[in-house]
DNA sequence: TCAATTAGTTGCTTTAGTCAACTATTTTTT
DNA sequence: AAAAAATAGTTGACTAAAGCAACTAATTGA
């Protein structure tokens, strides 16, 4: 049964992952943004049209919640709500210049993170590692639960 | 520059395998257990001779904080702490027979959700998965940082 | 038109986690 | 050996993260 090998493999691989994501969110720590928020700001960039409740469902947060930390980065001036016109209720998020720089900056010190850690590696294996992540991805991207 | 690249392709990845551990994790949810008292268990039955102090290193947590959780867990019955006889600050933790059992469902829930997520996958998929994990572990294992 | 839904806000609560002070032990210095 | 410094763990007080529920305003459906 290869099942057997391969969740202990993926168990393994869990805790080693969770550890190196552990280490990439520390570039956080010197931003000045939580992690929530970091994420709030890369999917308002990369999603056109979004409104708190697709944060909602995108992040998987209470609204409540997403609504205090909205009203944080719309005050700190990183976000603006624009109303829609066809519906009363809803506003569509949209990084102002001023979240767009942070959005970059973030981005920046993130890829320095990264840089640290695949800098020991030769370009033969960064090759092989490109391979088998998009590999991982391709396999494992037909999830549903 | 391959660099560029292989970074671009971590940020996909890491975004990707967040969604990943997030499902996995909540496995949690009808076990009684959040994360930390999961990830206990974990390291004290991987562990032997494991105490506080040691814990709050592996797990990156304060002091205050585990000592409670340990509380929790021992009042549980699930844990037991056994005084080191060559110093009399320190004790070692170790899971009961009830701990165990614990561990052990916890483990097979984990599996459950590690299958689900496997299923669609053929044979030759699988044996393709086990070796990009693999090596990944492999590449990335040299880190510090 | 009026009941039911939905988007978002706010008050309240719970949970997660930190920090600092303290006790009881070692360990180190003198 | 005695005093000083360090360490393990507990506890109290606090902050941050996050959820829940009640509410308002707007929209949709019967």
């Amino acid at each position: 049964m290869i099942n057997k090998k391969l969740i202990a493999e993926i168990r393994s691989f869990n805790r080693f992952y969770v550890k190196i994501l552990g280490l990439h969110n520390r570039y956080l720590h010197n931003s000045g943004f939580n992690l929530i928020e970091a994420r709030i700001i890369y999917e308002v960039f990369n999603n056109q049209k979004v409104s708190a409740t697709d944060l909602t469902h995108i992040l998987g947060v209470d609204k409540g919640y997403l609504s205090r930390v909205l009203k944080k980065l719309g005050r700190a001036g990183l976000l603006d709500k624009v109303p829609s016109s066809i519906d009363g209720r809803t506003a569509y998020l949209r990084l102002s210049d001023k979240g767009i720089k942070t959005y970059n900056k973030l981005n920046h010190e993130s890829d320095i993170q990264i840089e640290s850690l695949i800098a020991p590696l030769k370009n033969e294996e960064k090759k092989a590692l490109i391979i088998s992540i998009s590999k991982i991805q391709q396999l494992l991207s037909r999830m549903d639960g």
